[in-house]
DNA sequence: CAATGGCATGAAAACGTTGTAATTCTCCAA
DNA sequence: TTGGAGAATTACAACGTTTTCATGCCATTG
């Protein structure tokens, strides 16, 4: 590769000169200017990282770890797909950015993030993005030597973190279910242990509460969980007749996410209940596969992995640029998706569930 | 941060003898080798990669341009996904080998391809894989000068390429059928430009003729796709009926994806068939959310990704020590993963389709 | 006309590492 | 004791930038 010399040759100035046209500093003829940039192009020059950030200079450079979770007993998370999209939301606020991403992975021992940071540390880094599978607490190893921005995570000390609102995201979805005119309602949750589930579980009362709903309309059973735990169909089939069931069942039902409301349905149909004419359901996630397949397609909640790699990772350029902005924490909202397992109360919709009709 | 001059100075050494310690050279005396190691380790000492790099020493960086579609106007992925997942196996592979990677997205503008390896050339990467998002041929925009590796795709110009092998996997599939008793076989294809379809419907008429099934035991449609055509739901519905329906139906149906699969099964119920006893059911992607969710839980063939992406890693890796293996492009084999949509013809299950007694 | 100041440019040092070649040390044989 | 061979170590250049400071030029001012 050409390097800055080269330049400077064929456009027959000093490599000061290149190096300022290069890096648009002030104090250069527009002649000159030209010249150094034809000779730049001819040559196909790009400055050479290595020698950049030798100078201190920045390497444009953003490191990312994922898969960072068990610190505290915490179960390791089901696919590891929400880091996935939050690297995606950070790779696209990287690029807008001009800057380039490093990513690794501390999958299963979070004691290698330390390893790791001094790792990006020696490629001269900007800063960091620490990402979790799923919303919950952490303890840094240490206080880093470089700007550490925590996605989809917060700690004690303070670090900036961005989380998903799972607090507002049922609190919302409620909010809506109630103002389309439902009064009964029921929410199947998580298992118990993970923050989200607390969270949410707020969200739906404290929304109720606020909408004057008394808490005998409300049905609520919690403890699903899609991994590990033995016969899960068998705990969801339970947990959803205890829901359904009896006179003043409700007339809507949230569940914890998009796949348990998946595996619900057949259930539902054996109980004779027409989706949302008999019920409206709401999921969480919006996992599309999922959502759009079933039929009718599923109302559910984001869950904004993307936003909150883009939201973290502008955040940290913020942060390089000596802007702060606000509080330590911030909360991406999580939005409701509309689509058609729900509907207003004393609206009857066209839908009927039977595979047959479908096709027309 | 410490650098060389500080361990040094520490040590009582020279730098060069420092430099000879941390980069595993002979001649140096074990104490000397002590003396500095306990050196570094009390500066926390490492190495500065932009230093190293600069005197062309291997950075252990590897690039990833992920997202490089539409070069020829093929159609954009659906959801990006199955790059994520090569992207892990890649990340997986270097972990191992104790190298970084650097990962840039090209979505939707190939021409981006040669910029981004124009910015990991500027940053000493030793090699670069470019993932594809579905398994095409590309064209790459130059012969770059740094080794690449090309996975999930391959080129014209005999560039290093790892791709899955879906003609042996669709191959696989029906010859396990066959093997399986099964004597009358149908299969709904996705739709029919991508290489995949083309590969795949070979796989499945070389294995029927090499076991002596005549064609007219066959039943073939393709056409299917899961964006953009309007109502493909409908073509779905039109497509099975073609396949199922007549006297001598096959008792097996292969389909081009696990999320058709799940969307045919209301058909197939409300047609009454009982899945496996009247008919076995094969998938392919092995998407573990909608093969576990199916009931029964689907028989499919796993899309490899995240071993494409090991494997390609793998082969970079030794293509940087000057090892080369054979041909330019490497398959991977789409292995089948039974579970209970499929079953021997004569042997009957235990399974009934009905919701109710699904909880039992 | 000489002195001053601002602007455009250039020469050389510095960054932290490794490669090369030279130097010193160690040990053994003559 | 001296040579000498080979191992251990060192000094110094080099890599491609940016930075600091110096310089040349021209216009403005006194």
């Amino acid at each position: 590769m050409a390097n800055i010399h080269d330049v400077a040759r064929l456009a027959s100035v000093s490599i000061k000169t290149v190096s300022r046209v290069i890096n648009g500093e002030a104090s250069v003829r527009e002649a000159t200017r030209e010249k150094v940039l034809r000779a730049a192009k001819e040559l196909n020059y790009l400055p050479h990282r290595g020698a950049r950030m030798m100078r201190g200079r920045g390497s444009e450079l953003i490191g990312m770890i994922t898969g960072a979770v068990s610190a505290s007993g915490a179960p390791p998370s089901a696919s590891g797909l929400s880091a996935i999209h939050i690297v995606r939301g950070a790779l696209q606020a990287c690029r807008k950015a001009g800057k380039t991403l490093m990513i690794a992975d501390a999958t299963g021992d979070w004691n290698e993030v330390g390893q790791l940071l001094g790792i990006f540390e020696a490629h001269s880094v900007e800063g960091v993005i620490i990402a979790s599978d799923f919303h919950r607490q952490v303890v840094l190893p240490l206080p880093a030597s470089v700007p550490v921005v925590l996605a989809n995570c917060f700690d004690a000390a303070g670090t900036p973190a961005v989380v998903p609102d799972d607090y507002q995201g049922q609190y919302s979805a409620t909010k809506f279910l109630i103002e389309s005119g439902h009064a009964r309602l029921g929410m199947l949750g998580l298992e118990d242990g993970p923050l989200a589930s607390h969270l949410r579980r707020q969200g739906f009362f404290d929304a109720c509460r606020e909408h004057g709903l008394p808490v005998s309309m409300l049905r609520f059973q919690s403890g699903y969980t899609q991994e590990g735990g033995k016969t899960p169909i068998r705990f969801l089939a339970d947990a959803l007749n205890r829901v359904i069931q009896g006179d003043d069942a409700p007339t809507a039902v949230m569940f914890g996410n998009d796949l348990m409301t998946l595996k619900a349905i057949p259930f539902l149909k054996a109980a004779g209940l027409e989706v949302p004419d008999d019920l409206s359901l709401v999921g969480f996630d919006n996992d599309e596969r999922i959502c759009e397949t079933i039929q009718p397609a599923l109302t559910t909640v984001q869950l904004p992995y993307d936003a909150i790699g883009a939201v973290a990772a502008e955040r940290l350029f913020a942060m390089l640029k000596g802007e702060f902005s606000g509080s330590n924490v911030s909360k991406v909202p999580c939005e409701i998706v509309r689509r058609e397992s729900t509907c207003a109360i004393g609206a009857r919709t066209a839908y009927a569930s039977s595979a047959a009709q479908l096709i027309e």
